[in-house]
RNA sequence: GCUGGAAUGGCGGAAUUGGCAGACGCAACGGACUUAAAAUCCGUUGUCCUUAUGGACGUGUGGGUUCAAGUCCCACUUCCAGUACCA
C-alpha cells in the first residue's frame, strides 16, 4: 500500500487545525437573526502539570454537541479560558523568586497549546485570564456591588443599598449607629471571624475546605487551627430560599440539586423563650419540635455561648471553666470522632419550661454548636437521639410524652419506659396544660407542631422561624496572587472603597513572597503600595492586604465570555440578554456544591441588580465522570507502581520478586506510575482517535478506568472510516459511486443517521459511535458505495473526529469546511422492514423464529404461528389457552 | 448513620423502557497474506452437558407480580460519591 494511501492523522490533523485558524471558523459573533446556543465548559486552573486524560473528557463532549448544533444553524457561543489564580505559582514563586504571572502565563500558553492540539472548537478571541487585570477589574467591580447591596427578606429581593430603610430607634442614635446598622446588612461585610488558620499554608481557609479528618482541602496538613481574625465575608445564607428555589427551574442532575439542598439545609421551626430562674434573663431556643415541650427535661447551650456567665453557678464555676477551656482546646478532628461520647457540664441553675412551668436544668455541653440556631435548645431525650445519649451519659429524666405508632411491642413499651428513643410520628401522651389552654394528647405529628407554635405566638413566647445550614462565606486570604480587594481602612476607623474609575486595583511588584506569620498576606510588606493618603483630607490610610479567594474569579467568568473585550463594563447587557443562560455546563462532579452555589448566589445578586436578565445561570448541568486508571495491589492491599509489575498469561506480577498481584482500578497518580498523558495518545494515534475513545470508554457520566488498549480499536475503525472512501492510491476509492443504495443499505445509513442524532442531542456518545461502527461494517463489504450515502456519513463522523471528517469532506469534492453544513435528516420510512423475523415462544421459551410481514396483525401472526411445524411439535398434545402477540417482535402461545 | 448513584461475559460496555440478554469495541483463539514480524482481512468466542443434532443454566442475593422481568414491586449484600451532633 503506498504512503499516500494512509489514513495519517499526523499529517491531517495540524492542516485543518491551521485552516480553523485562518479562517476564524469558529469565531462567533451576536446575531439575532440565528437562535443563540451556549455551551460551556468548566475552565480549568492550569498547573504546570499540563493536561491529563480527564479534561479531554468533558471538553470532547461539548465539542461534538457543538460542532452538531452548528450544523443544525445554530449561532454557538464555545468559549475558554483560564481561572489561574491560586496557591502552586505563589509556592513557586516563595521557592524561586518567579513573579506568579509569569509561571501563570506559561503554564496557560502550555495549555492553550495542548488544548489546540484536540481540534477544539473554542472561539478562541474570547479567551480570558481570571488573573488579567483587565478581568479582575470586573471582579473587582462585582465586588463593590456585593457590598453596596442589602437583602430584603419580605421582597426575597437584593436591593441597593441606598434604599435600606433605617429603623427610627437606629436613627435615633446618631450616625455612628446607623452606619453600623448599615454594615450589618451589606451583603459583604468586614469583621471578626472565628476561622480555620493553615499554618502550613499560612492562610485561612473557608469551612468547606477543612475536610473531616480535620486536614486542609488544599494541601492535606492537620496542621490547622481556630482564629479570631477580620476577615470579609458574604452574607449568602440570605439567598438560601432563593437558591433553594431556582433548583427546581433547572435542569439538572437529580443528585447535584439533592447535594446543594442538603448543603444549604433547610430547617424549619420555632424560637422560644425559657425564663431563667435566677433572674438572669431570658434563654432563647430553637427547635424543630415545639410539640415535644412537655418532653423537655433539660437544655443545653453551647460552650461558646454569651449568657454561659450569667447562669453559671458559684459553686459550678470550676467546673463550667475548666470545661470551657477543654472545648475550646480540643481540635475539631477530636469533636467529630469522639462524637460518640457525649460530653458536658452542669451550669448550677435553672429554667422554667413555659408550657407546664416545670424547673430544668441547664447544661453546657459541645453538641450544642453556637453558629447555628440560637445556640441553645431545650433537650427533648425521649425523642431526640442526641438528648436521649446524653441523658443516659448524665443521668437525666427521660419522659415519654409521644405514643410510638410502631407494631414492634417490645420497643413501644421501652419508650413510653423511657428506655428508648421514638423519632417518627404518633400520640402524644402526658401533653396538656388545662391551666393555659393548652392540650395536644392524641394529635399526630403535624398536628401537634402547628397547634404548639399557635399557642406560643398566641402567649407571646416565641416564634415560628427558619433556618438554613448554609454559613456565611468567608471570602477573605491571606495571599498574595488573587485578586487585591479594592478597599482603604483610614487611620480614623473608617473603610472607604476604591472608585470604579481606579480600577483595576493591581497588584505590586514584590521582593518576596512569603506570608506576614501574624495572619497577614505577603501584600503587607508592599510599602508604596500599601500607604495612602487621601488628596482632599491628607488623611492616612491603608489598603487592605487581604486578596479574594479562587473562587471569585470563577464566579462569573461564564458572563465575561459574552463580551470580554469590554472596557466599560463587566459585559454588554444587550450581548447578555441574547446569550444568557449557559444552556449546557459539563463539568466534574467535584463543583457540585461550592463552585456551582457561589456562582449562583453572585448571579442572583447580579440579576436583582438588574445587571443580568436571568433568575438561573446555567440551564442544564452535566457531570462527566472520572477517569481512572489500572493499578495493582498485592495479597496485603498495598498498591505497586505499573512499571513495577509485568503481565503474563493474563496475570500480574512484581518484576522483583515474582509475587502475583491484583488489577485494582484507582485513580490517576504520579505514585502509582499510571498516569495517561494525552500528547502520547496524540503522538501515536492522533487527536481523533483520542476523542472518540474518551467518548467510546462508557456513559460520559460513569466513572470508566482508561484502557489505551482501547485506543486502537477505535483507530482502527477510524483507518476502516478512510479506506471506505480512498483507496490504496490516495485517490477515491474505486467503489465509490452513484449507484443506488440497496434496501438493507439505506435501512442501515438511515438507522445511523438517526441514531447519532438522538444520541448526540441527549449527549450518549458512546452508542452514537457504536452505530457509526455498524455502517462502517455494512459498507466495508459492500462493492459500490453510493457517493452521497457516504458523505452523508462523514458529516454524521465529522463532530466526533473533526479532522478526519473535513479531510474526507474535502476529497469528496467539497470546497469548504463542513461546519455549517445542514445536518443529514433520517426518513422514518426507510428504516421499517416489510418483511421481520418473528420469535415464537411457546410458555415464554423460544421455540422458532419465523419470517412474517412486518404490517401483519396480532390474529395473523397467530395464525402463522400456529401453522409452523416446529411450534405444533412444541405444544402438541396440550391446550392453547392463552396466544400474545406483539407486532413486529413476538408471539407468545401459552399451553398446557 | 443519612442522602444520591451503581452492580450484566476474561475486560469496557449495549439492550426501542416489560418482548430473542450480551449490540459495538478490547482481549483471546483459529485461518489468509508475508521469508518473518507488524499492519490488514476472514472466522470463532456467556457458562456447562453433548461427536453433532440438541439441551440445561445465566444480568449482585432471596422472594414476588406477569403469558413474558436486566428492566416493575418487597427484603437484603457489596461498591462508589457526598455529608456528618444543624436541635
Amino acid at each position: 500500500m503506498s504512503e499516500q494511501g494512509q489514513y495519517n492523522p499526523a499529517s491531517i490533523e495540524p492542516k485543518w487545525q491551521a485552516y480553523w485558524e485562518e479562517n476564524e471558523t469558529f469565531k462567533t459573533e451576536m446575531d439575532k437573526s440565528k437562535e443563540k446556543l451556549y455551551v460551556l465548559d468548566m475552565f480549568p486552573y492550569p498547573s504546570g502539570a499540563g493536561l491529563h486524560v480527564g479534561h479531554p473528557e468533558g471538553y470532547t463532549a461539548t465539542d461534538i454537541f457543538c460542532r452538531y448544533k452548528r450544523m443544525q444553524g445554530y449561532n454557538v457561543l464555545h468559549p475558554m479560558g483560564w481561572d489561574a489564580f491560586g496557591l502552586p505559582a505563589e509556592q513557586y514563586a516563595i521557592k524561586t523568586g518567579t513573579h506568579p504571572a509569569i509561571t501563570t502565563q506559561k503554564n496557560c500558553d502550555n495549555f492553550r497549546k495542548q488544548i489546540k492540539n484536540l481540534g477544539l472548537s473554542y472561539d478562541w478571541s474570547r479567551e480570558i485570564n481570571t488573573t488579567d487585570p483587565k478581568y479582575f477589574k470586573w471582579t473587582q467591580w462585582i465586588f463593590k456591588q456585593l457590598f453596596n447591596t442589602w437583602f430584603d427578606a419580605d421582597q426575597q429581593k437584593g436591593r441597593p443599598i441606598s434604599e435600606l430603610p433605617i429603623p427610627a430607634e437606629i436613627e435615633a442614635q446618631g450616625q455612628d449607629a446607623i452606619n453600623g446598622y448599615i454594615a450589618s446588612r451589606r451583603l459583604a461585610y468586614y469583621d471578626n471571624a472565628k476561622v480555620w488558620w493553615c499554618n502550613h499554608c499560612k492562610t485561612v481557609c473557608a469551612n468547606e475546605e477543612i475536610l473531616n479528618d480535620g486536614s486542609h482541602e488544599k494541601c492535606g496538613t492537620k496542621d490547622v487551627e481556630r482564629r479570631d481574625l477580620k476577615q470579609w465575608q458574604l452574607r449568602i445564607p440570605e439567598y438560601g430560599q432563593r437558591l433553594l428555589d431556582g433548583l427546581d427551574t433547572v435542569n439538572w442532575p437529580e443528585g447535584i440539586k439533592e447535594m446543594q439542598r442538603n448543603w444549604i439545609g433547610k430547617s424549619t421551626g420555632a424560637e422560644v423563650d425559657f425564663e431563667l430562674e435566677n433572674g438572669a434573663g431570658n434563654l432563647r431556643v430553637y427547635t424543630t419540635r415545639p410539640d415535644t415541650l412537655f418532653g423537655a427535661t433539660y437544655m443545653v447551650v453551647a460552650p461558646e455561648h454569651e449568657i454561659v456567665t450569667a447562669i453559671t453557678s458559684a459553686d459550678q464555676k470550676e467546673a463550667v471553666e475548666d470545661y470551657i477551656e477543654k472545648a475550646a482546646l480540643k481540635s475539631d478532628l477530636e469533636r467529630t470522632e469522639l462524637a460518640k461520647d457525649k460530653t458536658g457540664v452542669f451550669s448550677g441553675s435553672y429554667a422554667i419550661n413555659p408550657i407546664n412551668g416545670e424547673k430544668i436544668p441547664v447544661w453546657i455541653a459541645d453538641y450544642v454548636l453556637t453558629g447555628y440556631g440560637t445556640g441553645a435548645i431545650m433537650a427533648v431525650p425521649a425523642h431526640d437521639t442526641r438528648d436521649f445519649e446524653f441523658a443516659k451519659e448524665f443521668d437525666l429524666p427521660v419522659i415519654c410524652i409521644m405514643e410510638p405508632a410502631t407494631d414492634d411491642d417490645a420497643l413501644k413499651e421501652a419508650v413510653l419506659a423511657g428506655n428508648a428513643c421514638w423519632t417518627e410520628d404518633g400520640a402524644y401522651i402526658r401533653s396538656e396544660n388545662e391551666a393555659q389552654g393548652l392540650n395536644i394528647n392524641g394529635l399526630d405529628k403535624k398536628q401537634g407542631v402547628e397547634t404548639v407554635i399557635n399557642w406560643l405566638v398566641e402567649k407571646g413566647l416565641g416564634e415560628s422561624t427558619v433556618n438554613f445550614k448554609l454559613r456565611d462565606w468567608l471570602f477573605s486570604r491571606q495571599r498574595y496572587w488573587g485578586e487585591p480587594f479594592p478597599v482603604i481602612h483610614w487611620e480614623d476607623g473608617s473603610m472607604t472603597l476604591v472608585e470604579d474609575e481606579d480600577l483595576p486595583l493591581e497588584l505590586p511588584k514584590l521582593e518576596a513572597y512569603e506570608p506576614g506569620d501574624g495572619g497577614e498576606s505577603p501584600l503587607g510588606n508592599a510599602g508604596d503600595w500599601l500607604e495612602v493618603t487621601c488628596p482632599k483630607t491628607g488623611m492616612k490610610g491603608r489598603r487592605e492586604t487581604n486578596t479574594m479567594p479562587q473562587w471569585a474569579g470563577s464566579c462569573w467568568y461564564y458572563l465575561r465570555y459574552m463580551d470580554p473585550h469590554n472596557e466599560n463594563a463587566p459585559f454588554d447587557k444587550e450581548v447578555a440578554d441574547y446569550w444568557m443562560p449557559v444552556d449546557l455546563y459539563v463539568g466534574g462532579a467535584e463543583h457540585a456544591v461550592l463552585h456551582l452555589l457561589y456562582s449562583r448566589f453572585w448571579h442572583k445578586v447580579l440579576f436583582d441588580l438588574g445587571i443580568v436578565s436571568t433568575d438561573e445561570p446555567f440551564q442544564q448541568l452535566f457531570n462527566q465522570g472520572m477517569i481512572l486508571a489500572f493499578a495493582y495491589e498485592d495479597e496485603v492491599g498495598s498498591k505497586i507502581p505499573a512499571d513495577e509489575v509485568e503481565e503474563r498469561d493474563g496475570k500480574f506480577f512484581r518484576i522483583d520478586t515474582d509475587e502475583e498481584v491484583n488489577k485494582i482500578v484507582a485513580k490517576m497518580s504520579k505514585t502509582l506510575k499510571n498516569v495517561v498523558n494525552p500528547d502520547d495518545i496524540v503522538n501515536d494515534f492522533g487527536a481523533d482517535s483520542l476523542r472518540l475513545y474518551e467518548m467510546f470508554m462508557g456513559p460520559l457520566d460513569a466513572v470508566k478506568p482508561w484502557n489505551t488498549d482501547g485506543v486502537h480499536g477505535v483507530h482502527r475503525f477510524l483507518q476502516r472510516s478512510w479506506r471506505l472512501i480512498i483507496g490504496d492510491d490516495g485517490e477515491l476509492a474505486p467503489s465509490i459511486s452513484d449507484e443506488p443504495l440497496t434496501k438493507e443499505q439505506r435501512m442501515v445509513l438511515h438507522q445511523t443517521i438517526k441514531k447519532v442524532t438522538t444520541d448526540v442531542e441527549s449527549l450518549d456518545f458512546n452508542t452514537a459511535i457504536s452505530q457509526m461502527m455498524v455502517f462502517v461494517n455494512e459498507f466495508s463489504k459492500a462493492k459500490s458505495r453510493n457517493r452521497e450515502a457516504m458523505q452523508t456519513y462523514v458529516q454524521l463522523l465529522a463532530p466526533f473526529a473533526p479532522h478526519l471528517g473535513e479531510e474526507l469532506w474535502q476529497r469528496l469534492g467539497n470546497e469548504d469546511t463542513l461546519t455549517f453544513i445542514p445536518w443529514p435528516k433520517w426518513n422514518e420510512d426507510y428504516l421499517k422492514l416489510d418483511e421481520a423475523e418473528i420469535m415464537v415462544q411457546v410458555n415464554g421459551k423460544p421455540a422458532n423464529k419465523i419470517m412474517m410481514s412486518a404490517a401483519a396483525k396480532p390474529d395473523e401472526m397467530e395464525t402463522i404461528a400456529l401453522a409452523d411445524d416446529k411450534v405444533q411439535t412444541k405444544i402438541d398434545g396440550k391446550q392453547v389457552r392463552k396466544v400474545i402477540a406483539v407486532p413486529g417482535r413476538l408471539v407468545n402461545i401459552v399451553a398446557k
